[in-house]
DNA sequence: AGACATCATGTTGCCGGTAACATCACTGTG
DNA sequence: CACAGTGATGTTACCGGCAACATGATGTCT
């Protein structure tokens, strides 16, 4: 389990490679910012130099005299679920193709004290950025009221602000469309925590939609993305249930809800309808494959650094891509059976 | 979704400070590194201009001429996996316990050229170590042969390197013990994919077992961690299933073969019994709930990161605990049915 | 041929810290 | 009362880059 290799003498610098190449240093920095003018044989001594010692820039260095530090960081939640996560590896990916380094900074998100505390880290080492990732009310508040010396994107995951969103964003209106043709009239929201702004936007979407839909909503009840919480608040009711079809607000919490079924003897899909949302790899592969809504996280993640960079330069941020999810229909929903 | 705030003046420095408070910056530095020999009221006015100028050690430049960065790079691959993931969060919270920072590299580990690169990149922020959360031969392969000039820790997840594990490090062998005390005899494995540490290592385990109990091994099919590897690992035998058991070398791989098993008419676990490997928080609910071993992943960070710190400060490793999985019964298993 | 661009390269100072060394004002002592 | 010792603080050089400016060798033009 355990290797390790011997610190090596120090890593080469400018000087190193200028005296290998009986050049000052000048040259060498000249060199490695592509400029022009250098005589092809002098160019070629140093790049000699370079190969031969393994130069490799102290990026420390480099960013205390430009003053552009080539990190961003990224404010995230505790990372349990697959979204948030895959928006980070998104996120992650984008920064490395432009040439920064993504720090993720995982905040406690109940704790005021502690995504302080996490954000004066992080601030120390001195930033071009920071992305936060929010989800919850507690870390958009938390950024909001920090002075970042630098650009911040707040992103709120694929959901937009309540301002500028259309009821059809989220794509949940599709879930209860996809619902309605099946015949569905009584539907329960089993959703998110109220303080995820992600949570609440699909709350808003589902009693929107129930409106526009006919559709009679029988509840919402909230949950924490588990799937424990989908497995509860199907406990909640003690005799018969009062929908034929249960939206949850994540694949997990539909998870727990299946199961909470079939053990009051319900079958999913014939005596109850069941839908997800995320689309993670395994709800196709739930008993039975869970019908959801199938979201792009990677490139969330890339988008908000993109926007983020776009702040850095100080450029127009290029246009914020509309991703629509997509509904995918698997058998965990079916037209609503005929009472007998 | 989009929130910026203005980039105010430059952060304030030690001369800055310095200046405020009528001293020089040495003073400055003196009180940050908390040297004694300070008169109180000069200890007073400096830090009164540090809260006043909300001052900030900028840690580039500390670490420019310190040498050490307080900063340690994780490698690893894509984290679609709960375990990795969960691995990663405890490493990162332990790092910034120590007061470091830590820098995911994600790899993709199937382009030897790409862990290059990637490993290149990481480079050039000076380092204090690298940890390596290897999985796969091909991170092992390019760590090794990579010079770091920092120390590296090599980690295989919870697995141990084939020499020094006793056969009953991972754990299986407790959930065939498990089968076997079911009444199970014929049972299948299905592993990760052979050019993980890990997965090799839950083979041998497994074979070792097989063995030790009597029991008779019907076949170990490789997939690649995934419910859909599980799938079709079941698929794979078309007419009569040739065991009784099968241990998936993961939580998700389980779930995708008890969908197959389902669909095929097998009821999990009246005909046949499944167990996973992880514990991940849905496999409490799947339908029915899994039988798995429950790893301590961010455990498994921690002291990965400990191992690394260690080698960094130079001072003798502490002994790495050993984390034995716990086995958790559920309803996915049961006795095995009385041939009819 | 002398004055002046121009090109290639060298010199210097700075970024924000740290640390070794220097200084200065006291104090105690013989 | 001169002098060493000590405590508090200031000065300086350096880490590894970058960039403004300086310099010296050519080439060009009149």
């Amino acid at each position: 389990m355990i290797e390790t290799q011997p610190s090596v003498e120090r890593p080469a610098t400018i000087y190193d490679v200028a005296r290998a190449a009986g050049v000052s240093h000048a040259t060498v920095t000249r060199l490695l910012k592509g400029y022009a003018g250098i005589r092809p044989e002098t160019r070629d001594r140093v790049a000699e130099a370079i190969r031969e010692l393994g130069y490799r820039p102290n990026l420390n260095a480099r960013s205390l005299t430009t003053g552009r530090s080539h990190r961003i960081a990224a404010l995230t939640h505790e990372i349990t679920q697959v979204g948030p996560n895959k928006i980070l590896e998104g996120a992650n990916m984008a920064a490395r193709d432009a040439g920064y380094l993504l720090d993720v900074i995982t905040l406690d998100v109940h704790d005021p004290a502690a995504i302080r505390e996490s954000i004066d880290v992080a601030l120390q080492f001195d930033l071009a950025g920071v992305l936060a990732l929010s989800s919850t009310d507690e870390v958009t508040n938390a950024v909001e009221t920090t002075t970042f010396r630098v650009p911040v994107y707040l992103a709120t995951g694929h959901d937009k602000r309540p301002t500028d969103s259309p009821p059809t964003a989220s794509g949940l209106f599709a879930v209860l469309q996809h619902l309605a043709d099946l015949g569905h009239r009584d539907v329960v929201h089993i959703a998110g925590p109220s303080d995820w702004v992600g949570a609440r936007n699909r709350v808003r979407e589902y009693e929107s939609a129930v409106v526009e839909l006919g559709l009679r909503s029988r509840g919402v009840i909230h949950g924490d993305w588990s799937a424990r919480s989908g497995y509860e608040a199907i406990g909640s009711w003690s005799d018969e249930l009062p929908a034929t079809a249960f939206v949850a607000a994540n694949d997990q919490t539909a998870l727990g809800v299946i199961l909470a079924l079939n053990e009051r003897g319900y079958r999913v899909p014939d005596d109850v309808s069941v839908t997800g949302v995320d689309d993670t790899p395994e709800a196709a592969y739930f008993s039975p494959p869970l019908t959801t809504l199938r979201l792009d996280f990677a490139a969330q993640g890339k988008d908000a650094v993109q926007q983020l960079l776009a702040r850095i330069d100080d450029v127009a941020p290029p246009p914020l891509p509309s991703r629509r999810p997509e509904l995918i229909v698997r058998r965990s929903t079916g037209p609503v059976r005929p009472r007998e």
